[in-house]
DNA sequence: GCCAAGATACTCACTGAGTGACTAATACTT
DNA sequence: AAGTATTAGTCACTCAGTGAGTATCTTGGC
């Protein structure tokens, strides 16, 4: 068993977390204020929930955390990402999607969001890219649909309802463009 | 804390799996078969998974399993549904869904596949309840969008994409409805 | 000046979700 | 008869997520 393997998907809320720390080193409570201000629409990670993923984080070290005692307040330990964990980050942030209709909304909402906060003359490139993607996943999924014979009338629903969530995701990206533009 | 208190969603594996099962019988390695053929489209579970959620399921008492020695074949493990489990069941089918896309997409294609199977008669009704709650959804959605401030770039994009994806969720449903007429 | 309410900051113990490697028997094939 | 594929299942693990609980500090009201 190797001891770098680790099991998160693209998908897994430790990328918002470690993202959030590298645009700017905090304590698990304002982290979760952040995670609940700025990506409530994607991201829905409970207050212990976010401490889970803080602690794997460090496990993986991919964050470092060291206590601070102020004059006034409780003892805060404050995160900060480490140069591996930066790296990490970084090459989720410009990997391909995942393929699931969730697993884009999901991930590339969240890739868009740091690419903006982060780095910013690369979000037009990960639109576009995402674009790309996105027709050559339509095309996938209609040629499977094509090819999935017409008796299976249930397959075929839950096919032409993913064919058609990904389309209506085709309408909706050149708005972030747009958005982007201003 | 509750003995009776279980954890699971309304979007666990456990229902396909209970469902399955009341349709018909069955060792672990059989309804893995199903889930693969019947529900790929939905649920794409392994056959590990699987054999954790029957254990899980058995625990909890809504199936029980019984070893059944043939000639010939190894020795298997033949689980079916008790009466605690059907009624969960029955209670899941036809209570309201979730209020995600994701939820709605994968729930009510489960909840349909097996009202299709087991309780035909409510199938069309499980349709027009489902377009009902959807178009509320949607109004919901509408009003949070209007109520976010236009600065909120980044929010606005990721709610109006789920109002956009909720839209084609509601193109699609009337498709049902004709596939079950046939 | 005190005390209750609430915000801050975190811990713990738990259940559920999901994977990959492994075991072991039977069945097919050459 | 040996080797491969299929059938059937177990094990040990990590990740995902919840809810209750703890402790400290701030603030408003009397």
């Amino acid at each position: 068993m190797s001891p770098e393997h680790t099991y998160a998907s693209t998908l897994s809320p430790e990328y918002p977390v470690l993202g959030l720390l590298i645009q700017q080193p905090a304590h698990g409570y304002r982290l979760h204020q952040r995670l609940t201000t700025d990506l409530r629409q994607i991201w829905r990670i409970s207050l212990s929930q976010t401490y889970n993923i803080l602690k794997r984080l460090e496990t993986h070290g991919f964050i470092i955390g060291q206590m601070q005692k102020h004059v006034g307040t409780p003892a805060r330990r404050y995160f900060e990402a480490t140069p591996k964990g930066v790296k990490r980050f970084e090459e989720w942030l410009f990997a391909p999607s995942g393929s699931s209709v969730r697993a884009i909304r999901v991930e590339f909402l969240t890739r868009l969001y740091f690419a903006l906060a982060i780095y910013k003359e690369r979000a037009s490139c990960l639109i576009d890219e995402q674009i790309t993607e996105s027709h050559k996943h339509l095309e996938v999924l209609k040629g499977a649909l094509d090819l999935l014979p017409l008796d299976q009338t249930f397959n075929r629903l839950a096919l032409e309802l993913r064919v058609r969530q990904l389309e209506s995701l085709l309408d909706w990206l050149p708005q972030c463009s747009t958005a982007l533009g201003q």
